[in-house]
RNA sequence: GCCGCGUUCGUCUAGCUGGCCCAGGACAUCAGGUUUUCAUCCUGAAGAUCAGGGGUUCGAAUCCCCUACGCGGUACCA
């Protein structure tokens, strides 16, 4: 049985990327009939940060992403959250120490910078590792007396890397990663504050959870032979390892962060997010107006391909066609236009009645009570050219609110002196075709330009002037449908007298 | 600095077991067409000497080596 997890700590609004990485362990589980957990990897308690970890559930709900166990769901496994599950970890990190993997190290963080700041000098990099332990302050260097003082003060518990040791890291979509024992430094497993570090709580969590398979992303590629020596010490079977490539920022290079977002002005983040500390707003992906169903595509081909050239999939086709095998290795920038292509073709999807039901809650907030099958026509007539469901709005709002201003370009293009009187006959045909009828409208205004030899694109656009305030929108005669003659008669006059 | 990973059109990528690739698709771009307008849509064009250099081979984007560049890691953070 295959088990996957998601595993973030609650330090903030959940990146994008880290949304990709959970889609692709999402897809990964349910192609093969596994299960995806969500732990809180909350290790690091200087780091919390209140309402993360709520935001983190409530974007997975947004996506559609389900989780078979977690903190939100509880399981066989529970707790989910690393914070509560603190005592467990002490006895695996005193397991180390008495079978020789692991030592005590008293040096304190103020030392450890000094030792850092003397080789930066000499040009030379300290780590604490097989070279420098032995000289250093810790359970390998001090008597048993010392050691047993000393702990009652604080100290870490570090790994301790074998000697020539070549290890192996089995990456299923980086094939081997090997490296040696000895450029590897004894990282703390274990804080000074009573608490493991992520490297300890992951392998712990992981093999207790019965994790089979570790998908995460490129930056833990570095620390995972750490993480396979420690499945080696335990005396555990390792989980099969992926490591995913990262997200790029659009432009230039490096990782995708908020900062990128707000620079060029595309969301990070799944949902919007205030920061409790600052009460800085982020912009998130829901609020923009993105379907979850656009956002789980384009996130999944953003360093994931089916093979072929297909693209629009639906959530159960990505489960289908997935494989790890198909991941690329290089990291994926992030594409702006071909998000918003991919919104567009899964917002032209959505029936009429549903866009309609929600674009009438943005009517209602701007005062217009219209009937819901109106707002549906409406829908219908503007929604092949809108993005985003807030683009509806602006594509239509003239078909509930007469023109305020009219575009200048096209008063000096098309508004000639005999237009008003044109407009008015025109306005006078209108109101005679009783009861409306949307052909027979079209035929006598045509019919009365034809016969009067005046230029069709010019009179038609002021028509539209008049109606619209621009020369934008679609079929004329739906648009005077939708209004009525009476309306329509209004607007030419208004019109009329503020642009002459 | 050291270690690791990576490198095909502007972007996402196809290409994985060498010949069907003078490299295919999509987004973006440009040009036409449709439309009374704008957008959508349709058609077409342009766009990568496969990072560079060496090999191996009858033949390499595909295999090997070197270099360059980029990224990631190098915390008592995850």
């Amino acid at each position: 049985m295959v088990r996957v997890r998601f595993a973030p700590s609650p330090t903030g609004p959940l990146h994008i990327g880290g949304v990709r990485t959970c889609l692709y362990n999402y897809l990964f589980a349910k192609k093969l009939g596994g299960k995806l957990l969500l732990r809180i990897e909350d290790t690091d308690q200087t780091r919390f940060v209140p309402g993360a970890e709520e935001y983190i559930v409530e974007s997975f709900k947004w996506l559609g992403i389900t989780f078979d166990e977690g903190v939100h769901v509880g399981g066989p496994f529970a707790p989910y959250k690393q914070s509560e599950r603190m005592a467990m970890y002490k006895e695996y990190a005193d397991y180390l120490i008495e079978n020789g993997w692991a030592y005590y190290a008293f040096d304190t963080p103020e030392e450890l910078e000094v030792k850092r700041k003397e080789a930066e000098s000499e040009k030379r990099t300290f780590q604490y590792d097989i070279n420098t332990r032995n000289s250093l302050c810790n359970s390998l260097t001090l008597t048993a007396e010392e050691v047993q003082e000393r702990l009652k003060g604080h100290f870490v518990v570090r790994f301790k890397y074998p000697e020539n040791l070549e290890i192996t890291v089995h990456d299923l979509i980086r094939g081997e990663v090997k490296i040696s024992s000895h450029l590897l430094d004894d990282k703390v497993l274990f804080k000074s504050d009573g608490l493991p570090t992520y490297h300890l709580a992951n392998v712990v969590d992981d093999h207790t959870m019965e994790i089979t398979h570790v998908i995460r992303g490129e930056e833990w590629l570095p620390s995972a032979p750490l993480h396979v020596m420690l499945y080696q010490a335990f005396g555990w079977d390792a989980p099969q390892f992926a490591h995913l490539p990262l997200l790029l920022k659009p432009d230039g290079n490096g990782k995708l962060s908020k900062r990128d977002g707000d620079r060029l002005g595309f969301p990070v983040f799944p949902l919007q997010w205030t920061d409790p500390k600052t009460g800085e707003i982020s912009s998130g992906y829901r609020e923009s107006g993105y379907l979850p169903e656009a956002v789980i595509n384009m996130l999944a081909l953003l360093g994931w391909n089916p093979g072929n050239d297909q693209e629009m999939m639906s959530i159960d086709q990505l489960i289908q066609l997935f494989s790890l095998e198909k991941v690329s290795k290089s990291g994926a920038k992030f594409d702006l236009d071909k998000a918003r292509w991919f919104n567009h073709q899964y917002l032209q999807m959505k029936s009429n009645a549903e866009l309609a039901e929600q674009f009438n809650h943005q009517l209602i907030e701007k005062g217009i009570q219209i009937s819901l099958d109106k707002v549906e026509k409406v829908v219908g007539l503007v929604k092949e050219r809108v993005h985003f469901i807030q683009e509806l709005w602006t594509q239509s709002s003239f078909f509930f609110l007469q023109p305020d201003t009219y575009n200048p370009d096209v008063i000096k293009k098309r508004w000639k002196e005999d237009t008003p009187q044109h407009l008015n006959t025109i306005s006078e045909i209108l109101m005679s075709s009783q009861p409306f009828d949307k052909a027979k409208a079209h035929d006598d205004v045509m019919a009365y330009i034809q016969e009067n030899q005046i230029n069709m694109g010019q009179i038609m656009n002021c028509l539209r002037l008049s109606l619209v305030g621009d020369s934008k929108g679609p079929d004329l005669f739906e648009i005077i449908d939708f209004l009525g003659t009476e309306e329509v008669g209004k607007r030419i006059a208004k019109a009329i007298q503020e642009i002459a």
